[in-house]
DNA sequence: TACACCTCTGAATCTTCCA
DNA sequence: CTGGAAGATTCAGAGGTGT
């Protein structure tokens, strides 16, 4: 048994050891138990001098059943009142763990199928990808600690309805409340939508700092996330399977007490580590937003609708790449911006598609940019394609034109499209 | 008993109707049934000293679990060899839905618990807002029909590393490959990211024009997902809890044919209705395919961007009007729709602009639409202006001529946007 | 048939390079 | 020198393949 300030670590198995604890003295238990997965799980930590693995093969449900049950039951007696579990599902397992806990903790008290939703790597095309994972929340009693958290309004939200007060009308409708002069009444600040039990929260990356080595490693942040739902400062966070000990750090971070349980030496000797030092990698995903990525913009893409194309977000000099293939090289494409010359999206198309083999690229032009003979300078491989808006702007210029008749004008022929290729 | 073209609607419980039907004479089914949620199921939690097992479970629920096993099973029987079902969940029944579903399909064929996540407005301050709603796919056996749906990358991935080829070096470290000059090889064409488990689906808008003011309707888009997936044309998709009837719209919009029943003779009228609805209103849906369309509309004038317009709501022929003006009246635009031809989309700009005065008309061409000698018989005023995309389509043809020689193709002089109106 | 091993993939970080 | 953008790398799944 090891002692750091505020985290106890035990190693062994959770039962006796959940037996030896004093009923009620626990505000948060989690639980990330091994699975009924048939596999054993294997990694090499990072610098590939050791293997960490665990068996989670249990000979049968059954076994495996009664293995949770027991030791669910001496949780739900360590638990306060006021307490809660999170219990960390496989999929595989979700309707098992479901049926035990309301055994044991009761239905009325299941609070939440909080689904962990993350972007994942895989090369399936059979099936759907899995991109989550489920934990379910229960609490001992009615009376649970649960502290708010708001997140931002979705970007659809009209504002009028968040910042106006409502009334009911006369048959009972909702309607924005007014005052004596019409006017509508502001209804004071607002703090966002509730939290919802979907978390999109990234998965814990390959190339993280955080990671340990140690297999099915949960992100900080999840953690964190539900330490601060259900605790207090000063609370007492339980993980009897702890593992590589992310809810134990997260604890710590937050100033809880927490007990920590793992079968493993490697697990218990990880987690002292990392206690210690803790590594909360720097997501540049998770300060800047998904957002911030973009720049391939919604706008510049829309311009290409009925193209087949992949939007390409991280390279400023290009907004998509087709779908299909030229001269065993990519086709790329770039909306050129405001207040950028043809040339100048030109070029910068042209040099960001070199690294990538391209051999053709499509530049569609929003406006001349003040460079009416760009032909000569165009990069090679560039091929301009015209937007309807600077078609349809270039037309009417054209039909001011004094020596054009105005009512001449409007039996102009349709252009054909077929001109365009008379430069071939 | 109601017939429709390709869609029956059976009055009456489920049971004896799935008893009357052929075996394997079902592609796919999907299951929205109602749920008891009286919450019989509440269990006091036990003494510690006994064992859990699953027909605790069973037992509490027995008269519920015993109504859809019987289903399940009749269900199991008419699914043909590579059919799917798509069971829609109640959070309240998951695990048990699940332990039903393992049972009768064989936890083997467990293909996906499927996440339809929602953004939804609650005020709702303790607890976790819910969501999500859960769709258990299962088939019936390893050798199931699925097509494959791809979405975009994230937006944190890139290009590099999906464009090029990679190769493990001597210490079987993931590098990137090279040719003999050291150039990375490309890797071939990029369709995406295959569809995950978790899909976000707005909620039935309550004003939106598809709610039939049934009870728990899900959005059409939802189902059209689920029977895209899962079937071809021509399939039959089964829906023996069909309410008011959303998958057998689905179904008749994506070419499918479609059994529904329903116990109450509400939802069977609702159902007969929507599904004459759509026909009427939408027969060229059936021919182009739903999700072209669906986009188009959205996006129709996300293509004028850089253009002065005012949108058009509900004209058929007219999408927007330009801020300019022409000839005293008013310069209309209408973006040629996914199967019209063009001569088509050009016939009902002129009519509807008619009325409005306008002598000078713009189309926005997405396609040649089997017509390219349109010039004589454009109606007068018309002008057409080439979309990007069919721009790029048509560059793209080109190169593919025998006497383009390709690697003379690579360097073809950009187009001058001037050409186009050599013909003036 | 079962299983070990090799290949492919992409999210998100780390690293490098360039302006 | 510095900050940001582009490029390189890691590793967990899912398949495929060979024994």
């Amino acid at each position: 048994m090891h002692r750091q300030p505020n985290v106890h670590i035990h190693l062994g198995d959770c039962l006796p050891i959940l037996q030896g604890m004093e009923s009620g003295s626990v505000n948060l238990a989690y639980l990330d138990p091994p699975f009924f997965t048939q596999k054993v799980h294997r990694l090499a930590p990072r610098d590939r001098s050791r293997e960490f693995s665990f068996d989670d093969l249990w000979s049968s449900q059954k076994e495996y059943a009664t293995f949770l049950f027991e030791r669910l039951s001496e949780i739900r007696r360590v638990v306060a009142d006021d307490g809660s579990v999170f219990f960390h599902c496989d999929r595989n397992a979700v309707h098992l763990a479901r049926a035990i806990m309301d055994d044991v903790f009761g239905s009325e008290n299941f609070r939440s199928e909080i689904i962990w939703h993350y972007r994942r790597w895989s090369n399936s095309q059979r099936g759907l990808l899995p991109t989550h994972q489920t934990i379910l929340y229960y609490t001992q009693s009615d009376n649970y600690t649960f502290n708010e958290i708001w997140t931002e309004y979705s970007p659809a939200t009209n504002v009028d309805q968040i910042l106006q007060r409502r009334s009911r009308d006369g048959s009972n409708k909702s309607v924005y409340a007014r005052d004596e002069q019409g006017n509508a009444i502001p209804n004071g600040t607002k703090r966002g939508v509730p939290l919802s039990d979907v978390w999109d929260i990234p998965f814990l990356n390959p190339k993280a700092k955080e990671r340990t080595g140690y297999p099915t490693q949960k992100p900080l942040l999840l953690l964190e996330r539900i330490i601060s739902l259900a605790t207090n400062e000063g609370d007492c966070v339980l993980d009897p399977f702890c593992g590589s000990g992310t809810s134990l750090v997260a604890a710590q971070l937050l100033n809880r007490t927490a007990i920590g349980i793992d079968l493993s030496e490697d697990a218990v000797e990880i987690t002292k580590q990392r206690l210690e030092e803790p590594i909360m990698s720097q997501s540049r995903l998770l300060d800047v937003g998904r957002e911030a990525y973009r720049n391939a913009d919604d706008n510049a893409l829309a311009i290409l609708q009925g193209v087949d194309y992949v939007p390409v977000q991280r390279n400023a000099g290009i907004d998509a790449i087709l779908k299909q293939d030229f001269a065993g090289g990519p086709i790329t494409v770039l909306v050129q911006r405001p207040g950028e010359t043809l040339l100048e999206a030109a070029r910068k198309l042209s040099k960001a598609s070199a690294s990538k083999g391209a051999k053709l690229m499509f530049l569609i032009a929003m406006s001349r940019g003040g460079c009416f003979d760009f032909a000569e300078e165009l990069p090679t491989g560039v091929v301009v394609i015209e937007s309807p808006a600077l078609g349809i702007r270039e037309h009417l210029d054209k039909l001011k034109r004094p020596d054009v008749l105005l009512e001449k004008a409007s039996y102009l022929p349709p252009v054909k499209p077929e001109s365009l290729f008379e430069t071939l």
